[in-house]
DNA sequence: GGCTCATTTAGACTGGTGGTCTAAAGTCGA
DNA sequence: TCGACTTTAGACCACCAGTCTAAATGAGCC
């Protein structure tokens, strides 16, 4: 490493976007195809154009490569707004139908952007990604925990467990509802596909509300 | 390959226990380790005192020797009679009850076998472990289709979404448990911990009963 | 004992991997 | 024009999973 003042992150954000992109559209490609792990550096490199020095000399290893790439996918500025919004909902009826809502949102912004979906199953599937991407994934699971909060405050979720537990719940239910569908939704039909996916938010929805009588007895 | 009769499975089952030991007790150690992808093969090889030429013989592959390494792990035949017990429970109260002395029991067997978690987490979290796991986890999901049918026909279970959707998520829900537990259980006491593990298996439940109506009326 | 033929075995070898290193080329202020 | 620093190309490294060849071994059979 050099004098030490300039990190190969900042050296490439430094960049123009069509320099970037240089990079950043094949490595697309492979992660979408291979998934991280078995995504090749080498293979990127080749079709950028680029050197093996020139890329190292912008990204620090494979997962910073693959960190710039979901960045670069990801927008989530309206989403933020969408989850402050249900976080100051006023009684659990508006705050599911806003969860809802995002929920839906969501799902529209998946099937709209097949790169981000299949970007984001990598990310959910392999734990060599997660570890690149840690702090933007703290974030996510920070802005999970404030809502929770929030609902619970006003009764529309439960509080006899750690909100962290909720939030893994809740983080890997909306993965799997996801990979179920991605797996599933070609033997339906349109319509039938979306009407299940509007159903099965109950099951997002069922773990996080406060238990019912019934069940709490059961124990 | 030879004239064909034989395959490498069928030659390693041949052995006695003592030669299979000579590879799947470090290979355990290693897969425990380090998982599946980063475990390496050579690794094993050399703490095992074999050679390349032998353990190709007796194993297709890598993930051949991560299988059979899991199933002399797994023993699952006290769990098959805890599912048809489950299953042949006569009314919702009953088969919850069922359900959740076989979760606890579950629990239990993770904690006191350490070797058995690390490798089902590894199978969990890695496709290519899966993939070499194929026919047994189809047979898993399978059991668990028949336990969810059985407890639907007794009201236990919704019936309102596809039930290899019902069985993904609880399977899922099972990993996730186990996992936040894995991570987080350190920081409680040794009660706080039990207790907090029996509460956490409504959130398994939750999914799976039938919807209330408040539920099904916020959509 | 010998002869034959198939199986078993050791380990060199292959084409790949992510990542490092060196030395040249470029850049820029004085 | 010099010197100091940054950028760049690509040879190189250790290691990977998996293949291949040629020697060793063993089982029947004479």
């Amino acid at each position: 490493m050099p004098t030490g003042t300039t990190k190969p992150r900042e050296r490439f954000d430094a960049l123009d976007e069509q320099t970037q992109a240089r990079w950043l559209v094949p490595a697309e490609a492979e992660f979408c195809e291979y998934g991280f792990e078995k995504a090749s550096l080498n293979r990127i490199i080749t079709r950028a154009g680029e050197s093996k020095g020139r890329t190292y000399h912008y990204f620090a290893d494979k997962g910073a490569l693959f960190c710039a790439t979901l960045e670069r996918r990801v927008r989530h500025d309206d989403f933020i707004d969408q989850f402050r919004k249900a976080a100051s909902a006023s009684d659990a009826r508006e705050y599911w139908l806003e969860l809802t809502a995002l929920c839906a949102r969501l799902t529209k912004t998946l099937q709209g952007d097949g790169r981000l979906a299949s970007l984001l199953r990598t990310l959910h599937r392999e734990a060599a990604a997660q570890q690149s991407f840690a702090e933007p994934l703290a974030a996510i699971r920070g802005s999970i925990d404030d809502l929770l909060i929030a609902g619970q405050s006003i009764g529309a979720v439960r509080d006899d467990l750690p909100i962290t537990l909720l939030t893994e719940v809740a983080l890997n239910l909306i993965a799997t509802l996801d990979r179920w569908f991605a797996l599933n939704g070609s033997t339906l039909s349109e319509e039938a596909e979306a009407a299940l996916s509007q159903r099965a938010f109950l099951l997002l929805m069922a773990p996080l509300l406060p238990p019912r009588s019934t069940e709490a007895m059961s124990i």
